[in-house]
DNA sequence: TACACTTACTTACGAAAAGTAACTAATATT
DNA sequence: AATATTAGTTACTTTTCGTAAGTAAGTGTA
């Protein structure tokens, strides 16, 4: 990779932020705990794609998840602080999009 | 695509500034109008990838394109009142990143 | 007992996007 | 004539994505 100028940490936030459906997930999550399902029907991602971007998110502790050994099985996820700190931020791009999009 | 329920203008927001780069020339351009080279070495971003940026955010109004016909000759780009609209966003996803990452 | 049904995934595979490096146009300098 | 500069573009490989089908662990139904 190139050297660059750019604060690492922003820069390492956006590798994160700036994938596929990780955005609209955590704005998702923001109404509160979602099992997978809700998660998938609300938004145009495919599960494969979901399962991995919640792995990622959990794995950067920004998403908590939770296993209910209900039949059949239930897995809730909801965000952790980290997570939750966001907010501002994707309010801010919520907002945006509603003056400037369309 | 499937049927969702999420906000059609975020959704469209985040197609755009979900794309790998966009948000961080965005960023860039924040410190003023600059040239492709200069935003290429402020970012590890390939000349490739950061000319179809450019067009894709000039196509949808958040950056302009300058051509001076000097020698060699230079183009400048810059934030439109569109895409400076995104800095409170912006500024917000790099405060957490501060608080946050690492 | 056998078979369908549910959730939360995983696998396989073709298509699209991204990374890398070499190349180009226009012109000015050496 | 050869070299250098900027702002790209082209060709090619690798990675990521999208779609659809399959799986595990139980539970309900015939």
């Amino acid at each position: 990779m190139k050297e660059t100028t750019i604060c690492p940490r922003l820069s390492k936030a956006m590798e994160l932020l700036g994938k596929r459906w990780t955005t609209l997930i955590l704005y998702q999550l923001l109404d509160g705990s979602q099992r997978f399902n809700e998660i998938e029907s609300a938004l145009p991602v495919s599960g494969r794609l979901l399962s991995e971007r919640l792995k990622e998110l959990e794995k950067e502790g920004l998403v908590e998840r939770k296993v209910f050994t209900d039949v059949p099985v239930r897995v809730e996820y909801s965000l952790t602080d980290k997570g939750r700190a966001l907010e501002g931020a994707i309010r801010e791009v919520e907002k945006w999009s509603q003056t400037w999009i369309n």
